[in-house]
DNA sequence: CTGAAAGCGCTAACAC
DNA sequence: GTGTTAGCGCTTTCAG
């Protein structure tokens, strides 16, 4: 096992091995046509000798482009973010990409500062499921400046023209709600997300079903709550209504976990007595207190057709029209709603 | 709003603005103390008016140092190690670091690849939930072979003498077992994790203890699973022996969370006539079809610990000794073992 | 097919 | 305090 030198291998010291310029070595490093079969061999052989590795940092410097690609989340910790990150990261790794994940911890002043570094790291595009306020526009402005090409997931912001990948909210809102109807549900309430086009979308898909189907919610059945815990109180307090829900329809599976914990702590069976949807379909929804019924918006698939959007704007040199994808959502009833 | 131009201001621009040295504006831009107050004051506003920032790719190339830290992890999908990139990565911030994560997928040939780039990219330190098999080396001899300071987490390799942050896990497996022990358990199965060190030590606690209690384990009663999925599996098996076990210790809360499944499916009850205990305690343990008994490994704390070795050893200059953190596990019994 | 020239944008080390 | 001189390791462009 040699003992490779603490300072790497550069083109500079093959060059000078074989008595060649360091442009030759560079294009056989690169694959490129244009050298002779024998002088390749040479090169070839003594990288392989030498071990030598290309240092990025120079390369990206030279050639004004790192191959990398940025990801914002607001929380890698849900899984449904982890399983769009690998989704992407899947996708560009192949194409020479690597992805540099963020969390952002649903701050939108920490993600703005991520954004500015990501940019000073020179990165050739970025993907952002972004915690801005859903009429903040500065942070995508920079990036437009810079001419970074970009694409939204998850949640979508009226006043930017960019690409979007995402669920379409409302019709989950609507699939979650028409089905606790369908289930026999009067009294249905909806845990609702934060104010981002999911959180909205999906409240709006909810009160358009009610009002379609002549049902009305007393004050107090529109709740809000992010995670798991902060379901499970917000399920508490509904719980205490005067009126108490017999549906539940939480804003994401984490939420109407927390909703199941809570119904059953209070006494209440599912699905008999209170039924629960959540959205997201999460790989845990199935191992839950009471197997979740769920609205899958395919995460994964999110994560591929952003890679794919950005990875052609990546590789045309005019700037892309912007192209969008809208998920359609679906429905998996499990025993939550009594299936 | 100023319509920035696409290609971004250089400390150069700014230093023909002002009619000073690139080098005195690049003093004020790193907070160097020799530089006049009134031209510090200059540059500044200038920097302010253009919105100057610095290029990370160039600053990196001639500094010798990038800023970034690579994070491998087996399974970012696993909120065990979700939760280890969070801790990472809000250590790591402060410091001006920025984290890299990437996902081996648990393959150990796609793992040195990664490794291979991040060192071409640069990165100033490595830390590793590695996939190699126990007995390899070569990936981490490159790795020292550049000098480049790596962390070992959450598994350990006798042949290698680096930095290591995890669990305790022998002291797991006893304390999983001893507890199914004292709830009454009599014939107690294992499903077994990998060859990893979590997995191998895990397996001998468990061996040992029941050893200790002077109970034995008749044939298949130890099993191999990773995910839920197949530890839903693997428990069928188990429960299709001639001997029914009343205790379960899976090597991890995925593991666990499949098992209470099956042990439900095939008609049985828990905690009564099977316990079933785990191990990571991860955030949704809680909300399980039977609230699952484990013992928590403090996953954010192996994160920042491993975080703060990293950052000591980027921090000085000579070759710092290996240090190490060894967690201590806590057990959390819950429902699926009687409490 | 090969290579010389000219940087990429920034910083270390040392003069002035 | 400020500026000069030299790169970092690689690629682009264009001449031979």
């Amino acid at each position: 096992m040699p003992n490779w030198p603490q300072t790497p291998v550069r083109l500079k010291d093959i060059a000078h091995d074989l008595n060649v310029s360091v442009m030759t070595v560079s294009k056989v490093v690169r694959g490129c046509a244009d050298v002779g079969p024998e002088t390749r061999k040479r090169v070839l052989a003594r990288i392989k000798e030498l071990n030598y590795q290309p240092n990025w940092v120079a390369r990206s410097l030279a050639a004004r482009r790192t191959f990398i690609v940025g990801l914002i989340v607001p929380d890698l910790m849900h899984s449904f973010f982890a399983e769009i990150a690998k989704g992407i990261s899947n996708s560009l790794r192949p194409l020479g990409y690597d992805v540099v994940i963020c969390n952002s911890e649903e701050d939108a002043t920490l993600e703005a500062s991520e954004i500015d570094r990501l940019l000073a790291r020179q990165v050739d595009g970025l993907i952002l499921a972004s915690a801005q306020p859903p009429s903040a526009t500065d942070a995508f402005a920079r990036i437009e400046a810079r001419g970074v090409p970009f694409v939204l997931i998850d949640r979508r912001f009226a006043s930017i023209n960019a690409s979007f990948v995402g669920a379409d909210d409302e019709a989950i809102g609507r699939l979650a709600t028409q089905h606790l109807i369908e289930c026999g549900c009067r009294r249905i309430a909806h845990i609702a997300g934060p104010k981002t086009t999911p959180g909205v979308g999906r409240l709006k898909g909810y009160q358009d079903t009610l009002a379609a189907a002549g049902l009305d919610a007393p004050t107090g059945y529109v709740i809000h709550a992010t995670d798991d815990a902060s379901g499970y109180e917000a399920t508490k307090k509904l719980l205490a209504l005067s009126s108490v829900p017999d549906g539940i329809f939480g804003y994401n599976d984490p939420v109407a976990a927390g909703a199941i914990k809570a119904v059953l702590e209070a006494g209440l069976s599912i699905p008999q007595q209170v039924k629960v949807i959540g959205a997201g379909n999460v790989h845990y929804s199935d191992l839950l207190r009471v197997p979740l019924s769920t609205v899958d918006q395919r995460s994964t698939d999110i994560g591929t057709h952003a890679a794919e959007i950005l990875a052609k704007a990546l590789s045309s040199k005019r700037r892309r029209a912007v192209s969008s994808v809208l998920i359609e959502p679906r429905l998996v009833p499990r025993e939550s709603t009594g299936r």
